[in-house]
DNA sequence: CGCGGGTTTGATGATGCTCAAGCCCGGTGG
DNA sequence: CCACCGGGCTTGAGCATCATCAAACCCGCG
């Protein structure tokens, strides 16, 4: 059990040795820098990344150019514009590298064949699609209903190998504050234990 | 084109006549009257609405006993605990009437049958799922980049017959302010114009 | 060395919350 | 028919949270 990505759908569905080749065959892998704009707003991204290595975020820009960050992706995670990978339209955000990383990259087409050639995996899918409409419902009401801090708690723990190798400015991001107000929550929060 | 459920339907796919009377088949109708609750937190929601008439919603309680609407639904439009509904496990959240209603339901067992049935369906359903999550994800960024004021204005464009015909304080806790604030900012609003 | 992005710090201000009181209005019982 | 009750809405004062703007700082990198 040696590659991430079979020990990730592994998870949710057992695979024999086949079909696991057969899995893997429908990827294709790639290598990106940091900073590597690989979708924009306009393009149609029908197609999903899992990363082995890096970070990847995932972000919008609204109409007072504040960048609002949907989700990262560290190793073992997907990411993807899920309203163009899942309707076929254009995006309306940004995929951007932000440690350099190597992914598997899978297609809409290929995702499509792969359920013809091992029908279990749209199983898998279906429980990331599922798991992505819960993770983003309770993000809301998180936001809904908690402080910045307890925000900040929840991403540390959504994310703990990220929390310390990223621009701070990308969590506050995420978390919704200012990166002077999460400046300022931080040390304070220093101050206090 | 009589059935508001067959409307909904035929907005993603067409069915012939035989397959509209095999849909319907794996509805079944209900009345439920104001205040009625449909499901609470730890049971299984595996089932969905369809609502004829009246009003629904679904709405979860935070750890500061406040409420947040996650969802409304008014006449032609779906309604359920999607986290229950997908994956079968306990509701974190509640779904109440609001308005007497009339609904079509399709338990989970039903819409797997329906897929074999009529295998078209399942795109339909897809689709749905896909809306969801992508309305959430807009919700997400609504709140984390505009003001109440402008979420209001999104309330009021998605939900225009809602708008007058529920209590101010549950579209409050939809856009995520206390009544009092919103009830103040609803004046100044007709104040300005 | 100097540049530039990211971070920190401070002063000020807007947005939205809390608590408390009063009001409106439909329903219910005497 | 009226009195009263209660839930929802309104209004106000004071407050917490978080944003904005501006300046300084830090530090890796050309």
């Amino acid at each position: 059990m040696e590659n991430l990505l079979l020990i990730n759908i592994a998870k949710h569905v057992d695979l024999s040795e086949e079909e696991k080749q057969i899995v893997l065959n429908q990827f294709e892998t790639a290598s990106f820098k940091n900073k590597e704009i690989l979708l924009k707003p306009g393009q149609i991204g029908d197609w999903a990344y899992f990363v082995q290595q890096g970070i990847i975020r995932n972000y919008t820009i609204d109409e007072n150019a504040t960048e609002h960050v949907l989700s990262f992706a560290s190793p073992g995670w997907w990411i993807a514009d899920m309203y163009s990978f899942l309707a076929g339209k254009p995006s309306n955000s940004y995929i951007e590298v932000i440690d350099d990383a190597e992914v598997y990259i899978i297609t809409k087409d290929k995702q499509e064949e792969l359920y013809k050639l091992v029908p279990k995996t749209e199983r898998f899918f279906r429980i990331l699609i599922e798991n992505s409409l819960i993770a983003n419902q309770q993000r809301l009401v998180d936001k809904l209903s908690l402080s910045a801090e307890e925000r900040y708690e929840n991403f540390a723990k959504k994310y703990p190998e990220v929390k310390n190798c990223l621009p701070q400015k990308h969590i506050a991001s995420y978390i919704g504050v200012t990166p002077e107000f999460f400046s300022k929550m931080k040390s304070k929060l220093l101050r206090n234990k």
